[in-house]
DNA sequence: AGCTTTGCTACATAAAATGTAGCGAATGAA
DNA sequence: TTCATTCGCTACATTTTATGTAGCAAAGCT
């Protein structure tokens, strides 16, 4: 598989810094929100996909192992759930949902 | 331009709720990392360019304009800037800057 | 033993990103 | 005022990534 090592980015992303690295493996399609959806606990491969209504099979696979690669989540007997890295990634990604009903009112207002 | 008006997600992202709306257009590539570079102070398209290595033309103008209608980016005699809801959300996106770091080292030693 | 659900794979189609070329407008030096 | 650069894009062909549908082997009911 070509996971993105950090510091050696996959796509050529600016600077090689390790932040470049993360936001290009959460700037792909459904990461993030994968992520945010097994906090709420562990899940399976098809309560997942049920969560992102419109993503994959092939796609939901990739990604899983993707973030499975890269320490964010794991696979038990529950299924798939987070490790102690993607909860602590998750508190920083948590910040953005409070703050993205406000974008979102500002947004319907202009 | 069909961008994804917060409540009604584009690419049917789950139960349709503003966290999603926005990890979905985050999610897309370079965003985040145009908002990274963006907080550093205002540039131009070309700078931009530079700065996301093998971001191509075409999809560079393509986040600008994602990006200028979502309200994170504004363009000025300066070239693009952040706005304020922009600056905002670097606050937010900021904390992983640190935390990456430590990812990568964690992944270094696996 | 049958029936359903689960985790996935295969494969064809559609969408998104890249890469290269280049145009018209603005900028700067001669 | 000319000439060469640079800049912000656009066009368009190619590659990469994601979707959508079908289905299979394994596991879990009943």
């Amino acid at each position: 598989m070509k996971f993105p090592t950090p510091g050696q980015p996959v796509r050529g992303s600016a600077s090689g810094q390790p932040i470049m690295a993360l936001l290009d493996l959460l700037g792909r399609n459904w990461s993030m929100g994968i992520i945010w959806h097994l906090n709420s606990g562990p899940n399976t491969f098809r309560g997942i996909q049920a969560y992102c209504e419109s993503i994959s099979p092939t796609t939901l696979n990739k990604r899983l192992k993707e973030l499975t690669t890269a320490g964010f989540i794991q696979r038990t007997v529950d299924g798939y759930s987070l490790t102690h890295q993607g909860k602590e990634l998750y508190e920083h990604i948590y910040p953005l949902g409070h703050w993205a009903r406000k974008w979102a009112e500002n947004f319907k207002n202009n």
